[in-house]
DNA sequence: TTGTGTTTTATTGCCTCC
DNA sequence: GGAGGCAATAAAACACAA
């Protein structure tokens, strides 16, 4: 055998010779009551020059040859089967006996016996396992492997409620994260929607108290500011282009129409302001934009929505004077229209 | 009855500890 | 180097549907 281990299989020492006190005896004696096999014993079985005090009798399960038919209560199985002796008779005994040993399970209160056991203590040292094979009748190696398999089981049982834990806490981890998306785009919307209103707003606001100074401006520039991004660049676009003509041509301004309705010096310098450095969405800005939708998308647990820089911003409260909210334009098609 | 999947018992090889 | 634990695996025993 490989590994030098050599497990005696056909030892006939089994049993062990009762004397002395089982650890366990408190086991034994309140199963006594419950354990029906203990009441159809074979007499034969107890037929040793030292049978076993055990209520399990010293089945020796891998070295007797009997069939003890300890009949259990619950599925009437034998105490161990080696073999159906009834069927060949001797001549199929004799064969066995020369035969490599067969598993055979382990009676219902064998088990039941080794799981509390079990209980007490998963670990098996070298007396307990003795005096449990003495009891349960078995060999120690017999009480060694049963405890091996038991603890495989039990590791294989403690991953899978590990399992089900993690699964749990990531659920509602993911729950929890989804909630807060969804907070986040409806903060997210609400911010554009009430960005927009401000806007307008204060153009209007500008329009009616400004004076007029160019009146020469194209009247298509004067359409809605903020009915979209696009139309938002174009009409910075515009406005700037304006701006350069009128620097060029101020000294004409006195010539443009001054009664032009939908061009006025206040749609004009708010269009100018909106295009102003200190307005206009500057590139740091945006980056921070960038870098907080990267985050977001690598982070799930940023806040829904952060607005860097607020203190550094022209925050004004109410914002009317100003159209920078210190909101982060997150749309960059709004802001990244060249000039 | 039989095929198939699951459970239980046991083996093997490797590893660690004393 | 021996004892014992563990992972992987074999194989018998068992359960159960068809």
């Amino acid at each position: 055998m490989a590994g030098g281990r050599m497990y005696n299989q056909n030892s006939s020492s089994g049993g062990g010779s009762g004397g002395g006190t089982s650890s366990l005896s408190f086991l034994i004696q309140s199963q006594k009551g419950s354990c029906s096999n203990s009441q159809n014993l074979d007499a034969s079985f107890l037929s040793g020059p030292s049978p076993s005090p055990s209520p399990f009798l010293g089945s020796r399960s891998m070295v007797s040859f009997e069939d003890v038919h300890l009949a259990n209560g619950s599925n009437n199985r034998p105490f161990f089967r080696p073999f159906d002796r009834d069927e060949n008779g001797d001549e199929d005994f004799d064969e066995y006996f020369h035969q490599p040993e067969k598993k055979r399970r382990l009676t219902v209160d064998q088990v039941q016996f080794l799981e509390k056991s079990f209980e007490v203590e998963n670990k098996l040292e070298p007396e307990r396992k003795i005096q449990l094979a003495k009891d349960l009748g078995l060999q120690p190696r017999q009480v060694a492997i049963w405890f091996q398999n038991r603890r495989a089981r039990w590791k294989t049982k403690q991953l899978e409620k590990d399992y089900d834990v993690l699964q749990n806490s990531y659920n509602s981890l993911k729950a929890d994260y989804d909630n807060l998306f969804k907070e986040k785009e409806k903060l997210k919307a609400e911010v554009l929607k009430l960005t927009d209103k401000l806007q307008v707003k204060e153009k209007e606001s500008k329009n009616t108290e400004l004076p007029v100074v160019n009146k020469q401006e194209p009247p298509q520039i004067s359409e809605p500011v903020a009915d979209s991004a696009a139309s938002e660049g174009k009409v910075c676009k515009a406005s700037v282009v304006a701006c350069k003509q009128e620097d060029i041509s101020s000294a004409k301004s006195d010539i443009f129409d001054s009664d032009s309705p939908h061009y006025t010096d206040g749609v004009h310098s708010s269009l100018l302001e909106t295009c102003d450095s200190s307005y206009v969405f500057e590139p740091e800005q945006s980056d921070l934009s960038q870098d907080e939708d990267d985050s977001l998308s690598k982070n799930v647990l940023l806040p829904p929505y952060v607005f860097p820089k607020l203190e550094e911003t022209e925050y004004s409260d109410p914002p009317t004077n100003s159209c920078n909210f210190g909101f982060p334009i997150e749309d960059h098609a709004f802001w990244s229209w060249s000039f």
